[in-house]
DNA sequence: GTCTATAATTCGATAGAC
DNA sequence: GTCTATCGAATTATAGAC
């Protein structure tokens, strides 16, 4: 065809591509990183173990396009204070179990925790995705550790649930779950924070933590 | 010797047994089950990876003797109910990074995401371990659903600081970070569960984790 | 583009000398 | 009790035929 060269597809290939992802996608969210094999993906895939080296050039790159994530953050700035807590909870039990839902946040969680790829992604969406969502609307000096503590109340809810799935908290239906998790949240987000420490209490704080009785 | 039989003696190994130990679990506890190597283990002993084998039988084992593991939980029934939660905090920081501090919850929460054997025995500690714990002065058919809100919080904030160490959540000195989260383990604990939802609220909710519209 | 064959490592586990 | 030597299996990755 006229004008038709071999640059302007828009690649043939991409359903194979596409295929590989998928079932890299589905391996390492629930085998982590170091079990699952490109031979597995492979068959999952119904292709041979090399088209994978070919498209991807090897297992950590596949990996890094297979992490792809996206909060969705929603845009809290129009949503009054008091409600915002709520939507971030429900928000991000939506994006686990609901209508957002995919791997992505089973792959990142399972395999943070021995593939330093993954660790450093998760660290880069928490500073680039989850602080300046939390920051709408409060100090941005606060910003960083209230985008703590909240993280660790969301990712342990995750753990628990989605991964580890310690049976009591699989049990809660996500209504209720909400329900509990929103007011933490909400405090972590306006509560006024504590004052520094004086030096005393921070030398009764060591003392506890080395097993010292309290005067 | 008269008197003195093999049998007797306290297995004059234990110094090499101890070794290996304490080099699996420095091992399992900063790179995970499948990354750690009885090969590696060994050289850190300086020993050969045979003994290894002979000492444990195989890497399976040689994992459950080094993820032992003990809450120490502490005796809550004499504490008053307003102070309990603020304990719990306090003995779960010391736990991680006081004086009761060593690697085996390290070693549980890395590997538990990759490996059944320390999964299972993550929820094995929690159902004999954490639920008694917080079950102390509380209505025990409550005390399952509290458990594992308390667990989501407390694990998570473990995942947060020592695993995946993300920065905002490190910088926390461990009084300013118990100061934050024992009020949300005192309600955890405390708070007067929410009614069973309505039909109409868990279609809300539902529909809203499917993207649709509140009316 | 796809597949066969295989190189190059690495690891868990075993056998047997000392 | 300890170490040498090695097996057998599995893995990533590459080279090249079709």
């Amino acid at each position: 065809m006229v004008g038709m060269t071999n640059t302007d597809r828009p690649r043939r290939c991409e359903p194979t591509r596409q295929a590989i992802l998928q079932a890299a996608r589905e391996r390492f969210a629930c085998e982590g990183y170091d079990r699952t094999t490109i031979r597995a993906i492979a068959a999952d895939a119904n292709i041979d173990p090399s088209m994978v080296m070919r498209y991807f050039g090897n297992k950590e790159q596949l990996f890094a396009a297979a992490a792809k994530f996206d909060l969705h953050a929603p845009d809290l700035s129009e949503t009054p204070p008091e409600e915002r807590a709520d939507r971030l909870v429900r928000h991000f039990i939506r994006l686990w179990e609901g209508d957002l839902a995919d791997s992505s946040l089973q792959i990142l969680l399972r395999c943070a925790l021995t593939n330093e790829t993954a660790a450093e992604r998760m660290r880069l969406i928490f500073a680039e995705q989850v602080i300046p969502l939390v920051t709408t609307g409060i100090d941005p000096d606060e910003a960083v550790e209230r985008s703590g503590l909240v993280a660790s109340q969301m990712l342990g809810l995750a753990l628990c649930r989605y991964v580890l799935r310690l049976p009591a908290v699989v049990a809660l239906d996500s209504e209720r779950l909400a329900t509990w998790i929103a007011p933490t949240i909400r405090r972590y987000l306006t509560e006024p924070r504590a004052p520094i420490p004086s030096a005393r209490e921070i030398q009764a704080g060591n003392d506890f933590l080395n097993g010292k009785p309290a005067n």
